[in-house]
DNA sequence: TCGTTTCGGCTACAGACGTAATCGAAGAAT
DNA sequence: ATTCTTCGATTACGTCTGTAGCCGAAACGA
């Protein structure tokens, strides 16, 4: 199995991931601070929080930096650069690459509503430039 | 841990999903004719897909039929539906299920090929109607 | 009929993930 | 100073995933 390193190298899973939207929407926070934004949606409780950002601690998408005796945590990878690659990594693995059959499928799978038709229609516009 | 039942329900792993596109490709086929079509690329030995292979049965993704003394395997699911739903997964985890976004995401990492670009606008355009 | 090959089925096992309890040090309160 | 409270760090543990080995039954060849 591919085992890739550094930023963005090693993979977010998806409840690490629920931690770093806290982050990115808010940060440098404590880990208290991180529980009240999610804990209450995932139904964890700190611990959980806890271990989750240690862990990406580890893989260095997250740094800390000392508060007193606590430590504020925040984001070291742009939540575009994550949401970007998630977003290849689909299309690679789905289809082939190409990101038109993406939008064919959900257009099929009738997951456009009529604003992101317009709003994509714009951007095509203002690309053709 | 949200824990869904059914065809689709059972998450496919990645490993899994090679297989699977592997059968949607051709089927019914055997466990030896997967391997002919996977065991190269991703380095596998026959045990492995064999497990894969009754993994899927179990999630009721794959269903078999006996030829012989050995098993045929087919999917039970199709691609359409698998891809749809893995789609539709991504956009609402990242994207706050709308699909502009993504389409906007692709396009600054310049996922979108001059090829994409106008095949997308064809699809416009015949939604249009 | 007896060994040999061929499958599917069960077992294995390490690493990742989800979820959490416990421990130990550093501050705060008295 | 002694205890109480807070944190981060360490440890735990069941499940899922990737990857594969072993076993027993069935089929085949002799």
């Amino acid at each position: 199995m591919a085992k890739r390193k550094n930023a963005l190298g090693e993979r977010i899973s998806e409840a690490e991931h629920a931690v770093m939207e806290v982050l990115w929407d808010k940060n440098p926070i404590s880990a208290a601070e991180v529980c009240d934004q999610v804990c209450a949606q995932r139904d964890w409780s700190i611990p959980t929080v806890k271990t989750l950002l240690s862990r990406l601690v580890q893989k260095e998408v997250v740094g800390t930096e000392p508060d007193g005796r606590k430590f504020l945590y925040r984001p070291l990878i742009a939540r575009s650069d994550y949401v970007g690659g998630e977003s290849r990594r689909l299309v690679d693995r789905l289809f082939g690459g190409r990101a038109a059959p993406l939008f064919a499928q959900l257009a099929e799978s009738e997951a456009l509503t009529e604003d992101d038709l317009a709003e994509i229609e714009a951007l095509l516009r203002e690309m053709r430039k």
